[in-house]
RNA sequence: GCCGGAGUGGCGGAAUUGGUCUACGCGCACGACUCAAAAUCGUGUGGGGGCAACCCCUUGGGAGUUCAAGUCUCCCCUCCGGCACCA
């Protein structure tokens, strides 16, 4: 018997596949598919960053999920379409090319090559010949043209928004790279810093990125945290007039409009609580703070708690386990609406400038958090009040906690923000004919210590001309976030060449389906760290595209799933800084390809997290090796049984397979059960419990001494998804000439799966003291009877009253006594 | 703090969704094969008691519902993920 070596196998496959382009999506524009029988299936992992630490045995967990899924839909008759990738713009590399002064290219370059050879051993059936790469100028091309739609409707725009800032390195910092509230790099406290940036208006799709998720299938607790992200709420927005204390006591005929300050408008969820309500909070961050700065008294104290508050994040504000700081507003009171008492005014850290009117009405009676702030700063409390009616003192409103999406980075890997910035004309876009606006090449990518971009230190790519009036004018400098480049990459996987469109309408009509509001990317699946942002920006953009008439469905992804993360040894994160990162090129150089796409799909279930242990690996190997040998052993047998005929035509296919027709019964039944349950699995993602039903069978077969070549090909098929190299070596080796991949998933036969006799507990008082044998269509009662007359029952029965007696079918008999 | 997920043998986990807890795998022990070792195969393996038949206990902790709870309800503890400029 040949001796298993995967090294000599699994290369040799992952050749000849490529070779034959077998993994290849047909496309309909070229290939006809469109045309053709074979219905399309589009499967998608979230692609990777390119990291310089290589690949990790954490990467391939979803590529490997997915493959499954997409290697049977191609057995089932799909025309699959399973890309990749390389999402590669974004700070680690950026920080990498500054510390190291090299090019990000480069380094892009060098970690995307790889990855790929790394994903590539690992027998993964993406279709490489789609493989794109944001930061490659062809595609970022329409990642800058899709911002130029943006802006043309009106939802991209600027504002002033708060920054991080370290005063000493004298640049921007992303909220990673401030620990503990000061510089990752220099250990500096951290300021924020206000800067015009762009802005996406996501908050204008927020009612429709809520609602539609009721068409969508994607698992209950993606929907959820979507839905908590975009937090929808219906309230009531309330006016609260503001009034001066100096009028506080003149009578009422002398309230002339000219005493009246502006007024407050406060959202809240309960507006029936406004009789309890004794004082107002605005965030420290309102514009009317600042509107009223000349009527407030003790407005030095105000300015101080201001300043406090601006370098807090929004965690440590709202946290409820921390004391509440505020200062109130001298100098000016509210009038309540229900009973028009004079309320003062205060400002604290725990009422956020962003949420619903960045003002609340405090009801410390209703309120934990009003609570402990009224009792800390002594102000009233009502405790027993008149509850309103739900829209007696304001008008009904919907708002959303979902705040606009900060668009600018300034930083220089990312796509540059294409437009102009003309003193005659104001912001103009770079005419669709320039995009895309290239990133210039650069000497310092350090970002400069005014806060901008390293593009704003190249004259060379500042300095232009105006589109319209064509005078001098400056480039925009500031970039893109990361998440630009993989909002809508799995569009451009239908068409990754196209240099006319972004994707062709006949592409994506093909691969998304042409149905609005059913259709999508079949089966999307990635890390739950990412089902509320990078889930949320790419369905925003899909929405506004397909509002442009530019993508045929009103959603990207039909169906949604998420995997957990590979913990290393231990159950902690791996990371490089605690030195337990696995590295899978030494597992596929030590037991190979198939071995670790088994173990990483046997070691747990799929949607969570688990501990990497190498010590179990071998469990895996020595499974492949069963079925190797068992493999080698129908090999041995078909080459027998031909001699066989060859010798004496006489005892054609007689008397060996009759010597073994009840165990081959047997594990024909096995085998159909297992087809079954792999087959049912794989759709759940069951993976684990898919993988241990064929271990029971391949040990079962083995034991069998000899197993029927039509039974064991069967086997091989619904293993081929999970250990692809050598399932189809031994697929070749029985004579097969056309890949395992071609051929059709088994079926299995109904009649087989089901077992006659089935062994059932009886319970006494749910405790279970006898099994007995039943036939699956026996009589209820006949069961009964016979359960209670069993010797082991009767023992237990003795001198006690039978209540009732419970029949669970197939299952058990519970005798209550 | 808020939102989500999880907690079952020495370890990773399984359990037809309320119906025989611990499938499958790792590890360990013993046995077969071997001069020996490795590999492989076989047997055993939650805890406690008993010579034994067998009996108690056990799914993070506590209460409850039910003939029956790992699963449902309430309270509490621990770990993991997210919290908007990491990807």
């Amino acid at each position: 018997m040949k001796e298993y070596d995967h090294k000599k196998i699994e290369h040799k496959w992952q050749l000849e596949w490529e070779k034959k382009g077998i993994y290849h999506a047909e496309n309909p524009a070229k290939d006809g598919a469109s045309k053709s029988k074979k219905p399309k299936y589009y499967s998608l992992i979230e692609f990777p960053y390119p990291s310089g630490d290589g690949l990790h045995v954490g990467h391939p967990r979803p590529y490997i999920g997915m493959d499954i899924i997409s290697r049977k839909r191609r057995m089932e008759g799909f025309n699959v379409l399973y890309p990749i990738g390389w999402d590669a713009f974004g700070l680690p590399t950026e920080n990498f090319a500054i510390k190291n002064n090299l090019d990000p290219r480069i380094v892009t370059k060098r970690n995307s090559d790889t990855f790929r050879r790394q994903i590539k051993s690992l027998g993964v059936s993406f279709d490489w010949s789609r493989e794109i790469n944001t930061t490659d100028p062809k595609y970022y091309k329409w990642t800058q043209w899709i911002f130029l739609q943006f802006l043309k409707k009106g939802l991209a725009y600027k504002a002033k928004m708060a920054i991080n800032w370290c005063p000493k390195d004298k640049i921007g910092l992303a909220n990673e790279e401030v620990i503990g509230g000061a510089c990752e790099r220099c250990g500096t406290k951290v300021e924020k810093r206000e800067k015009e940036q762009w802005m996406l208006a996501i908050t204008k799709y927020a009612e429709r990125l809520d609602k539609d998720l009721d068409t969508v299938d994607y698992l209950p607790q993606i929907k959820l945290a979507q839905r908590n992200w975009i937090g929808k709420s219906e309230g009531v927005e309330i006016s609260f007039q503001l009034i001066t204390d100096s009028f506080q006591n003149l009578s009422s005929k002398l309230k002339a409009k000219s005493q009246e300050l502006e007024a407050i408008q406060v959202f809240t969820t309960r507006p029936d609580t406004i009789f309890g309500t004794t004082y107002l909070v605005l965030a420290p961050e309102h514009e009317l703070v600042q509107k009223l700065k000349n009527k407030i008294k003790n407005w030095s104290e105000v300015e101080k708690y201001i300043k406090e508050v601006k370098n807090k994040t929004d965690i440590e504000r709202t946290a409820e386990d921390k004391t509440k700081t505020g200062v109130e507003l001298k100098g000016i009171k509210a009038i309540n609406p229900a009973n028009k008492e004079k309320i003062p005014i205060w400002i604290a850290d725990y009422v956020l400038p962003y949420y619903g009117t960045g003002a609340i009405m405090a009801v410390p009676a209703d309120d934990a958090r009003d609570r402990e702030f009224a009792e800390k700063f002594k102000l009233p409390i009502v405790e027993n009040y008149e509850k309103a009616g739900f829209e007696d003192f304001g008008k009904k409103i919907t708002t959303f906690k979902l705040r606009d999406w900060i668009f600018s980075r300034q930083r220089y890997w990312g796509e540059p923000i294409p437009v102009i910035n003309c003193g005659k004309c104001g912001i103009v876009p770079v005419p669709e004919k320039d995009l895309p606006v290239k990133l210039p090449k650069v000497k310092n990518y350090q970002p400069t210590d005014s806060g901008e971009s390293p593009l704003a230190n190249i004259k060379s790519f500042v300095d232009t001309r105006c589109p319209l009036c064509k005078g001098k004018a400056k480039r925009e400098t500031d970039t893109m976030p990361n998440w630009a480049g993989s909002s809508w990459y799995y569009l451009r996987y239908t068409d990754p060449k196209n240099s006319k469109e972004f994707a062709s309408i006949k592409n994506l009509k093909y691969w998304l389906g042409s149905d609005p509001a059913g259709g999508g990317v079949n089966w999307y699946n990635g890390g739950s760290e990412h089902i509320t942002l990078h889930l949320l920006y790419s369905r925003f953009w899909h929405k506004f595209l397909f509002d442009q008439g530019l993508v045929p469905t009103s959603e990207p992804y039909k169906k949604r799933t998420s995997h957990g993360m590979i913990l290393g040894e231990g159950g902690v994160k791996m990371s490089k800084s605690l030195g337990n990162v696995i590295n899978p090129d030494e597992i596929v150089k030590t037991y190979g390809a198939d071995t670790l796409r088994v173990y990483e799909m046997f070691m747990g279930p799929f949607n969570q997290s688990v501990a990497w242990s190498t010590e179990s690996i071998i469990g895996a190997r020595r499974f492949i090796e069963k079925v190797w040998r068992t493999g080698n052993k129908v090999v041995l047998q078909i080459n027998s049984d031909k001699k066989l005929i060859k010798t004496d035509k006489k005892y054609q296919g007689t008397s060996v397979s009759n010597q073994s027709s009840s165990v081959n019964f047997s594990i024909e039944k096995l085998l159909n059960k297992t087809i079954k349950k792999v087959e049912e699995d794989i759709e759940e993602m069951h993976f684990n419990t898919a993988i241990s039903s064929m271990m029971i069978l391949a040990t079962e077969m083995e034991k069998a001494g000899k197993v029927d070549t039509g039974d064991y090909k069967k086997f091989l098929q619904i293993l081929s998804p999970f250990a692809p190299h050598v399932a189809e070596e031994l697929w070749n080796l029985l004579g097969e000439k056309k890949s395992i991949n071609l051929s059709s998933w088994p079926k299995w036969d109904k009649s087989l799966i089901q077992d006659e006799e089935i062994k059932i507990a009886v319970q006494i008082n749910g405790k279970v003291r006898a099994e007995i044998m039943v036939k699956t269509d026996e009589n209820g009662e006949e069961i009964k009877k016979r359960a209670v007359s069993t010797e082991a029952i009767l023992k237990h029965l003795a001198g006690k009253k039978t209540k009732k007696v419970i029949y669970v079918k197939n299952r058990l008999i519970n005798i209550v006594v």
